[in-house]
RNA sequence: GCCCCCGUAGCUCAGUGGAUAGAGCAUCGGUUUCCUAAACCGGGUGCGCAGGUUCGAGUCCUGCCGGGGGCGCCA
């Protein structure tokens, strides 16, 4: 595909600096082979480049090998570079290397992690509530995922335009507003006001169902509504407007990003769709099939193997979701400048999707050197392993939940210390409740299903946020018996004399790895995994090695700086999530 | 019928083609004159099945079995 590169997501680290090192001495072999450096149970790296080569080559694997340890230049990096197995490079990093490099990252804002040279825009397309429809458990994952790759984008350096893209527009709208109109301004904003927004939309379907003469006013208020009816446009803005109200209020229980300023809605689109039928026309993509206007990409089939339809203008001349689609790529791209276009949506839309954006490149909406992706996620399943429902069989409103979160934490910190005032405990239950949801969430692979269970993600133990958080914590008591901030870098360059203590330092240092893994595949699954390896280090040396009791000066100086570090790559890395971390729990 | 995703320990899940497949939970046992025991340490079982590619396969390819999802005017 020819077009500008494609962005690096990955920055610099630990590991592209001795792929570098090593890249030069594989390159006088062979330019441009791949050393394979990669995380080692054997030592701490190890580079499987030489196997591949040698094979390629007719050598001796071992042989080639040693002829690349002996032309690599890494005595400044390594204490030890040697051939093992049949073939392998086992590189065993410098301890005052390694000290350096943390000092160094202790003394940058950024944490060792560099901002990428070019910056790209990227829209990131999440949340996608439906007006006068309740925030139930299936937004969850689209808006923390979203909101957990925004943070991590913008941290990386690039432009990152949030838009959720509210289903505010279509024919239900006509029902809703008769509804809205059957029960009176007053009453209605009442309902939406104070969250009961799936009483409101389903007397409204049940009038719809009901009610001949309720049926053919909701079909005339569609028409008026498309037509810009300016009172029908003011009855549709007070449902728009209550209902964004009550998403900014979960938004914030949720503590994550979006504001009503990143409402991006269907509506929004709704003049662009006569240029995109027209748009497409004019390519010759269009074609009429059984009365509606349709795209045929290539390579879908319907169950009989005929070619699959995307239907952009229905039989009935109304516009399908797909023009929608298609008008906010060609937006996204054209107005906004967007390079890469993500789409956080449930899996299920992936086939949909596809065939947007196979169309939008057809349409030459989506040029080479930009790119859309599906950052496509599964489901929150119950204990029974189907869709996540409250006891009655309802869909679970995502406030409800989040409040559960926050009484049961706030339960297990009581528990833990009684004699706590329920005021002083009340932030900490926030963060606590809150993060073990998006953390037992964002943790898990995001395509995969998951089975919601309170018990393992407040359990407070594992792999879970709390745990996380209590890591955290711990760190600040150690600093608030020291009378000093983890937050104020010391300059100390720590001594690794111990194994916990070289251990916990690797770790730190893999940070920026851990970012680059994350944006690259899209999966906020990769920083909790780093962050828990970073809890788990730092819990053995907190267990193995006293800080305040440190035996000398220079050692508990050299363990404060690296309690600290670990403080604030947590506390940042739960950041990017969009998780607090509490300084006392 | 076609297409997509998934199948790893009793359970919930990690695992960028590399050496002996890892965590957590559960279970059993141990650790607190010491910075928060919400912690730490130890004990053992597994890649659905069959082929193939490769020096090397949980990972890539094919087929089968099992589970989930999608497949024309809802979004």
């Amino acid at each position: 595909m020819v077009g500008a590169p494609m962005p690096r997501w990955a920055m610099a680290d630990l590991r592209a600096l001795l792929e570098e090192r090593l890249g030069v001495a594989f390159d006088a072999v062979e330019p441009g082979a791949d050393p394979q450096v990669r995380p080692s149970d054997h030592a701490d790296f190890q580079a499987n480049g030489a196997l591949a080569l040698a094979r390629r080559l007719g050598r001796d694997p071992r042989q080639l090998a040693a002829e690349i340890v002996d032309r690599a230049e890494l005595a400044d990096l390594c204490r030890a570079v040697e051939v093992s197995g049949p073939g392998f490079v086992n590189l065993t990093l410098d301890d005052a290397f390694v000290s350096r490099q943390l000092q160094a990252m202790a003394g940058d804002q950024r944490l060792g992690v560099e901002a990428v040279e070019e910056p790209v825009t990227v829209v990131v397309d999440y949340s996608a509530p439906n007006v006068a429809k309740e925030m139930h458990v299936g937004h969850l994952r689209s808006t923390i995922i979203g909101d957990a790759l925004c943070r991590t984008l913008d941290f990386a350096g690039h432009k990152v335009i949030r838009e959720n893209h509210v289903g505010d527009w279509g024919t239900p709208f006509g029902m809703l507003i008769e509804h809205l109109v059957a029960v009176g301004e007053e009453e209605a904003v009442h309902e939406l006001s104070v969250g009961d927004l799936d009483t409101f939309y389903r007397q409204a379907r049940a009038s719809f169902d009901a009610d001949e003469a309720f049926r053919e006013r909701a079909r005339r208020r569609v028409v008026l509504l498309q037509s810009g009816d300016e009172e029908t446009l003011r009855l549709w803005r007070i449902l728009v407007g209550q209902s964004i109200r009550y998403f900014d209020a979960v938004y914030s229980q949720l503590g994550v990003l979006l504001t009503d300023a990143d409402v991006v809605g269907e509506s929004f689109y709704n003049p662009m769709l006569p240029g995109v039928v027209a748009g497409l026309d004019e390519r010759g993509l269009l074609v009429e099939s059984e009365g509606a206007l349709c795209a045929f990409p290539e390579g879908f089939a319907n169950r009989h193997g005929d070619p699959l339809p995307l239907i952009v203008q229905k039989s009935d001349e109304g516009f399908g979701y797909a023009a929608t689609d298609l008008a906010a790529i060609r937006d996204r791209v054209e107005r906004l400048g967007a390079r890469v276009i993500l789409y956080v949506v449930g899996a299920p839309q992936a086939q949909h999707l596809e065939m947007c954006f196979a169309v939008a490149r057809m349409a030459g909406w989506l040029p080479p050197g930009t790119e859309a992706v599906h950052v496509a996620h599964g489901s929150v399943l119950g204990s029974d392993r189907k869709m996540f429902r409250s006891r009655s069989g309802h869909s679970v409103k995502l406030g409800e939940l989040l409040e559960e979160a926050v009484l049961r934490a706030d339960a297990a910190l009581a528990a833990r210390d009684p004699g706590r005032p329920a005021q002083e405990r009340a932030p900490v239950a926030r963060a606590v409740g809150t993060g073990a949801v998006k953390y037992a969430d964002l943790s898990t692979d995001r395509g995969h299903d998951y089975v919601f269970d309170w018990d393992r993600m407040l359990a407070l133990e594992g792999d879970t946020g709390p745990y996380l958080q209590y890591a955290h914590a711990r760190i600040h008591a150690i600093f608030r018996r020291a009378e000093s901030d983890p937050g104020a870098d010391s300059g100390v360059a720590p001594v690794l004399a111990q194994p916990a203590e070289r251990a916990l330092g690797l770790v730190l240092l893999g940070y920026p790895e851990a970012i680059g893994a994350t944006l690259s595949s899209w999966s906020p699954s990769r920083l909790c995994a780093y962050l828990f390896s970073l809890a788990t280090a730092f819990t053995t040396f907190y267990e193995n090695c006293p800080v305040l009791q440190a035996p000398d000066p220079e050692t508990r100086a050299s363990r404060l700086a690296l309690a600290a570090l670990s403080a604030r790559v947590l506390d940042h890395g739960l950041g990017l999530l969009g998780i607090g971390a509490p300084d006392q729990m």
